[in-house]
DNA sequence: TCATTTAAGGTACGGTACGTACCGTACCGT
DNA sequence: ACGGTACGGTACGTACCGTACCTTAAATGA
């Protein structure tokens, strides 16, 4: 009966014997693995459900289950095999350090996920309810002009700002600033970019009219 | 739904009579128009190669002899269609208004192909050859930049600026904050956010040291 | 323990879009 | 008048999508 099963590959650390059957987070991480994977090499514009299932050694079915389409599927991928950057203000009781710490917190996951990724999925949720995930929402709700906006607080406390003046484009600026290369351009984007994108543009704007006299 | 055979539907401007036969440059252009009209009202995700054909009163073979894919088509469409923006320095005497005039005409463009449109043309140019005609060139020949730099010169020679002590990425970064808006946002860009991006932000970068004191 | 329910394995299908091949024919230049 | 070109039109093979359907292993629980 089971003589000779028709394949044995197996990519991910998921071992599957003859009669087993895996089933429910089990069966579910190993398709999100497999299409992190898939992800990573096929890049997102090729990778299709069905190779996710091949490699998950599982089928389509099995897939479209649990999400309804490629997008979905990678964002659950994308959340689980990404560190999900904490967005707690740092507090280094420093602005420039906290600065610096937020914006490599999030440069890593973002270039995990990748450009092409983001652009695909842009695409894909356009229109749709989870448009406003990707395409930012309000500078107000957005968690990140949230945590920067903590920063600026504890700067504040400090003296070395004044919160109040800045307009919410500014509180963003070196967030967006760091955004903006990871999506438009392939070269990494250097430690250098980054403190000069805090030191040359972001503090002297913010502290201008004070720490400068 | 309406039955499209072989009638004389005419969203273009062109009018096909029995025993005619259009070629070249008349034929290309109805093509072009056709995509550019079916990517307005589908948008690019949707749009197919065939339904760009059927508007075009033509047949996906003629469309393949141009171009041979979809994105390589947008491309050709959105040259023919968009208005090229004039990048001469504006010289209005001014490196405010010349600011703000540069950034006006590269707006509008940008948004008449929009950010869908973008976005999947960076996926599908993903590892092609064109890729870095979308992904930005590096800074030293971003024409944008090259614009903006020959605007501050101008601002220089009256005193403005010292365009020497900027780095790269402050030259460009009025254009960057656009540019980045639009692609991550759907909510129109204002004249006021282009004007608080200059007043609030580039100006007083590149004037510091000067003006201020 | 055994019947019932759940969900995985597996196959096959309809549907859409791609890109190509082929053919007949109108148009164009000479 | 003639021959090359390329347009109009159709049909095809491929790829991938998303779903239907059926079988079967595993979980559940009476």
């Amino acid at each position: 009966m089971a003589e000779q099963s028709h394949n044995r590959k197996k990519t991910s650390e998921e071992q599957q014997t003859a009669g087993s059957r895996r089933r429910g987070d089990v069966l579910e991480n190993a398709i999100l693995t497999a299409a992190w994977e898939e992800l990573a090499e096929t890049g997102y514009s090729r990778l299709t459900m069905e190779a996710v299932a091949v490699r998950a050694q599982t089928n389509k079915t099995a897939v479209y289950r649990r999400w309804p389409n490629k997008a979905k599927l990678i964002v659950a991928a994308l959340i689980k095999h990404t560190p999900t950057p904490s967005l707690e203000a740092p507090d280094t009781g420093n602005l420039r350090e906290d600065v610096l710490t937020l914006l490599e917190r999030i440069i890593k996951p973002l270039q995990m996920i990748g450009a092409e990724t983001i652009h695909g999925l842009m695409v894909e949720f356009h229109g749709d309810e989870l448009h406003s995930k990707l395409t930012l929402p309000p500078r107000s709700e957005d968690p990140l002009a949230i945590a920067m906006t903590n920063i600026l607080r504890s700067a504040q406390q400090r003296g070395e700002v004044i919160l109040d003046e800045l307009p919410e484009r500014m509180i963003t600026l070196p967030v967006d600033l760091v955004r903006f290369e990871l999506l438009t351009t392939h070269v990494p984007l250097t430690d250098d970019a980054v403190i000069e994108i805090v030191d040359k543009i972001f503090l002297p704007l913010v502290q201008k009219p004070h720490k400068q006299e």
